[in-house]
DNA sequence: CGTCCACAGGAATGACGGGCGG
DNA sequence: CCGCCCGTCATTCCTGTGGACG
């Protein structure tokens, strides 16, 4: 008896037979060690290290596709200079990370640096004008050293234009008794040739650029982790190399192995299994695809989702914006929902693309004019299951279901 | 070789919700 | 509490455009 409540005593506090430390395999996790990133480590160090005497380092800007340990490497160094900083002692010293896909507009970026800062803004309100203003002398009235990091960099100004950046670049001519650098972090190297030629020349004062990892390279990284993140010997053999080598195939993404071995810990953690074997590893893979997408299409507006939805029912297809507008007005007249225009939903398109769930590219039809194909980057039948979770949908995609089997 | 399709995407504008200063 | 200003989402109106067709 005493055994089954120790039991669940121990699952409820979350004590796994697999597991250690989980969080050592979580995206955000900053190791104490980056396998294979010590050149650069060193490199983004030296480059910051002007702060720490109170001079200013240079502006730079950080390529490399996604999951090549450009932010776990900004974040490391950062990481770092703030412990030296607090034990010395000095507190001119200070970082601020923005990461750019959840700030995105002008107010948020400046609002989130602000309150790295500690300066205490409304989150609302006020106008960027303003914001810009309280910021610089905040700055300015406490000699800080300040080094902005602004990780994917290429979001905010796809969406609002490179306008904050000039601002920032030169708010150093503004400020007489501090220093304030930038760190631009970007997947997208075709953006930089978008930058304001001013923008680009004083953002990328020095360029560093990461190159992928190779599968051998991601097998070191999984297996530093996987001495933190799980019990002894309960990885079986395989295990980490099948997961390095299918992340290796999608561009060495070193945070994609990560997710796939935390994945395959975690479906053998729920199958009751004391070991993650491959077939683990599999599922992992499998469910990993529509996990992500999921997460994404969850908290779309819902009028996103009906987009979704209309190109899931032309099975993931598009070969125009009209015919897919067309399927979308049709859902909404059965939902009883008021459309939106196409301008607006041609938008909607352009934002759904930049959160990788769909893919469009402008097509010229010649005679038959010009317009962009749509096409789905997941499965069609995954993004039905996954828009059914809200409730009106979820009516609609049963009613064609049941209607559309003979 | 010009036309003209079927849109792309820029600009102006408005409704709405929220903080600010008085 | 009020009037003001701002960001966000959406609409309306608009100009721009690559290339197959005639």
């Amino acid at each position: 008896m005493e055994d089954v409540v120790a039991e669940v005593i121990k699952k409820a506090l979350g004590e796994s037979s697999i597991f250690r430390n989980r969080e050592a395999l979580a995206s955000d996790y900053v190791p104490d060690k980056l396998p294979h990133r010590e050149e650069y480590i060193r490199r983004i160090a030296e480059l910051l290290s002007p702060a720490l005497r109170g001079e200013k380092p240079s502006n730079i800007l950080i390529y490399g596709l996604t999951g090549t340990g450009k932010t776990a490497v900004v974040r490391y160094v950062m990481k770092r200079f703030e412990e030296h900083a607090e034990k010395v002692g000095i507190d001119v010293f200070k970082f601020s990370y923005v990461n750019c896909r959840n700030e995105d507009t002008n107010y948020r970026v400046l609002f989130k640096i602000g309150s790295d800062l500690g300066v205490k803004i409304p989150f609302t309100g006020l106008s960027v004008a303003e914001l810009h203003n309280r910021l610089r002398e905040y700055i300015d009235s406490r000699k800080l050293s300040v080094t902005i990091v602004l990780d994917e960099i290429d979001f905010l100004v796809k969406k609002v234009g490179d306008d904050l950046l000039y601002r920032l670049t030169r708010i150093n001519d503004e400020l007489t008794q501090s220093k304030v650098s930038i760190v631009g972090v970007t997947n997208d190297v075709k953006f930089v040739e978008t930058l304001d030629p001013r923008v680009r020349s004083s953002l990328g004062e020095v360029e560093v650029v990461f190159p992928p990892y190779d599968a051998l390279q991601l097998a070191d990284i999984l297996r530093e982790r996987a001495v933190l993140a799980f019990k002894e010997g309960v990885l079986e053999d395989g295990v980490i190399e099948y997961c390095a080598s299918a992340a290796a195939r999608e561009h060495g993404d070193a945070r994609r192995a990560l997710d796939l071995l935390r994945f395959a810990g975690e479906i053998a953690e729920r199958e009751g299994a004391s070991r993650v074997s491959l077939v683990h590893a599999k599922k992992a893979r499998e469910e990993l695809e529509v996990n992500a997408a999921m997460e994404v299409v969850r908290t779309l507006p819902y009028h996103s989702k009906l987009l979704l939805l209309s190109l899931a029912v032309m099975k993931g297809f598009a070969e125009s914006t009209g015919s897919l507008y067309l399927t979308y007005r049709r859902i909404c007249e059965t939902l009883g929902v008021e459309p939106l225009t196409q301008r607006r939903v041609s938008d909607l398109i352009n934002e759904l693309d930049m959160l990788g769930v769909l893919t469009s590219r402008v097509v010229n039809k010649g005679r038959y004019g010009k317009t962009k194909e749509v096409s789905l980057g997941v499965d069609p039948a995954t993004v039905l299951k996954v828009l059914s979770s809200d409730t009106r949908i979820g009516e609609y995609v049963k009613s064609v279901k049941v209607s559309g089997d003979r």
